[in-house]
DNA sequence: ACGCACATGAACTCAACAGTTCAGTTCAGG
DNA sequence: CCTGAACTGAACTGTTGAGTTCATGTGCGT
């Protein structure tokens, strides 16, 4: 919608597997008011063994969450996690709070940042095929090779149904966040001239269709695109962007 | 795949809210070796009464898991058909079974047809562009104001991971019998020399990118693209597509 | 009009699971 | 080392929902 917002909100690269995540403050997201006064309003217990225990439940509900949708019981999430059922309702109050504030935790936008990096470090005259492709390529295999990304896509699909409260969280970390950043891209290369876009709006999902859509899609059903198609795809798919977008062909 | 199959299996327009379906038999799919030879094997009461019943069950679950998903009781549905519970387990043994059995019944491919329709009514001087765009409106418009096309993928989408059999369903429903369509449709127009098309795998999953899968996408997630966009998307879509693949403009 | 397969409904079993209670234990911080 | 907040384990409540049983109708086919 509107132009120059801040892009590059969240780059924290959603590693997982790993607990290797500094972890910061679990709910210090942006917009949000109304939660910067009570900041005392429902936060769980407090001290070291307190923060332990709340990462240690995040961490397995998470990978159960992630394994097996909204339906594993918070017995089995306490036992993953080593704590007492207990524990785990003073902390998160009730299971969808507990699931929101894991799929909140997961949520960073690990899309779109990849073709702003090749975007912003675009000399004058570099062959924008190749760098859109490498950009494309990397974005692609990082939603590919790590399952979470796609697994988190496809539960909070799967339950938004189910925890309403999940659309919101989605909006906020999802389109909103990496759309403008694809967006802001776009119309830098419109601004310097090398694409001309007469609808930014379409040109934005028409990179996302072409690019990772298919992915997205398939893998929603189940079923995953091999190596050779997606390779492919990857590279017809910026062909035909830029057979259409640019001016002159290079 | 190879080409010159059968298209056009199922031109079996899925109607939906009026059930002015003619139902031939249900389970009368293609292929299913195995299937021909016991006839017997697990099939339920029969009988006029019964198939009456049984109609109305399918109905009014297909109604109620559109819905409200998988979740909904036995109790629930047997009383939406205006059923005893123990006539839907003589019917369909379980609620599994049941399921499946809805969503076969209410997976026809409603989808790729259009192309078809489109490309094999297309003179030798016709517009392409214009023939392309009609069948493409047409067919979105087929998705959008449907909401059960979209509900239906939805709905198997969420549910596949708990009713594993969704996937043999979906695979042999879905993809299996319209992406032959299209793609025969795209080889008909590369055979007559009308578009230029090196890998037609790719090109076809491209259409399906540029024209569906936004809305899928967005859909699945709970938001709705609007009816401005779509036409945008749709119109912009075919235009880059053939600008791609149509051997020189018109 | 007779009989039997099919349908009914109401009560029942069984299991799972969200969330709670409580008496007792652990650990971090002062 | 002492205190209280936080944790534990285990038992408990209450609900929901799948699938079953059975005694009693009801309508289709002949």
């Amino acid at each position: 919608m509107n132009s120059t917002v801040q892009f590059r909100c969240g780059t924290r690269l959603l590693i997982m597997g790993t607990n290797a995540r500094e972890h910061g403050h679990p709910a210090e997201h942006v917009g949000d008011a109304g939660d910067a006064a009570g900041a005392t309003a429902r936060r769980g217990p407090a001290g070291a063994r307190a923060e332990r225990k709340r990462e240690a439940i995040i961490t397995a509900a998470r990978a159960l969450f992630l394994r097996d949708g909204f339906d594993v019981s918070v017995d089995q999430i306490a036992a993953e996690a080593g704590v007492s059922k207990v524990t785990v309702y003073n902390h998160f109050g009730s299971k969808q709070a507990l699931f929101v504030e894991v799929v909140k935790d997961a949520m960073d936008a690990p899309l779109g940042d990849t073709l702003v990096g090749a975007v912003d470090g675009l000399a004058e005259g570099d062959d924008l095929r190749t760098a859109i492709t490498d950009a494309a390529r990397a974005w692609v295999r990082r939603i590919r090779s790590d399952p979470d990304v796609l697994a988190l896509r496809n539960l909070v699909a799967r339950e938004a149904h189910r925890v309403p409260e999940l659309h919101a969280v989605w909006r906020e970390s999802g389109p909103q966040l990496h759309h403008p950043a694809a967006s802001g891209a776009l119309a830098e290369l419109a601004a310097t001239g090398r694409l001309t876009i007469p609808d930014p709006e379409v040109a934005v999902l028409q990179l996302y269709a072409l690019l990772v859509f298919p992915h997205l899609v398939f893998s929603a059903y189940g079923t995953e695109l091999d190596d050779a198609l997606a390779e492919r795809l990857t590279t017809t798919g910026v062909d035909m962007f830029l057979a259409y977008y640019a001016p002159e062909p290079p």
